[in-house]
DNA sequence: TCCTATGTTCAACGCTTATTGAACTATCGA
DNA sequence: TCGATAGTTCAATAAGCGTTGAACATAGGA
């Protein structure tokens, strides 16, 4: 089996698909939580997002937000460690990542209950 | 029946519905055609998007782009002339627009044969 | 070793989506 | 008035999507 799941290329990164991936409430959350996590400079894994969807779903979701570019997934015993995929992202799209995550933040309350479940602080070793 | 098509008001206009929209190839063409013509501050019709797709399948994708409220349909006669809703996405979304639009200007040409065709120029009165 | 926790994979379902052509509506010009 | 033009609406189809639970795989700790 593979050690770490499939990542594209940077190149192979495409717009539509990056924004059929955000255009997703849950997807979009969890985009949202590892934005501010970037903040902190650690990692979430899946359980951190459990609030959001049940395990099946969620391994739904991550699948996507990784085939499409927007997420890293690294292998650690077994947890998966997640964070966004800042460089590339800004390299391919400028401004893009941070115009979603801005107006996700506006309008944060308007955006289910799926946006008031504050994650960061994980890691309380 | 109704003189002026169903537009969304400025604080009904929501994120992960905006993201959806351009998230179809066809639509972002489209999005991308309007956003050359605010240069030259004139107006669309349905016909001037004919390279894109069937009369029917337009109309429809032209519903979801108003639904969304990412664009704004004027009817004149036999013609629906559109625009971009650009000011109440900037103030909605500051950058996302821009974001998006100058993400597609660097991948046009991997972004279909839909996006060669420059249909800027019309309305030669 | 066995048990538990973490997360993936699979099959199934119901729903939404994009696309098509045909029928329809409404306006303009001769 | 008649015909042509511009665009919408409708019904039908096929494909894709999100969600679910059950089964599976893997690693760590007792």
């Amino acid at each position: 089996m593979s050690r770490t799941p499939h990542h594209p290329t940077r190149e192979q990164i495409e717009l539509p698909t990056v924004l059929d991936c955000l255009s997703d409430p849950i997807r979009l959350a969890i985009v949202y939580q590892l934005a501010q996590q970037e903040r902190v400079s650690s990692e979430l894994c899946c359980g951190d997002f459990s609030a959001l969807a049940g395990k099946s779903n969620l391994a739904y979701h991550f699948a996507k937000l990784r085939e499409c570019g927007l997420m890293l997934t690294r292998v650690a015993g077994t947890n998966r460690f997640m964070r966004l995929r800042r460089e590339d992202l800004d390299a391919r799209f400028p401004g893009l990542l941070n115009a979603v995550i801005n107006s996700a933040a506006r309008d944060a309350g308007r955006l289910q209950p799926l946006f008031e479940c504050e994650t960061v602080g994980a890691e309380g070793s």
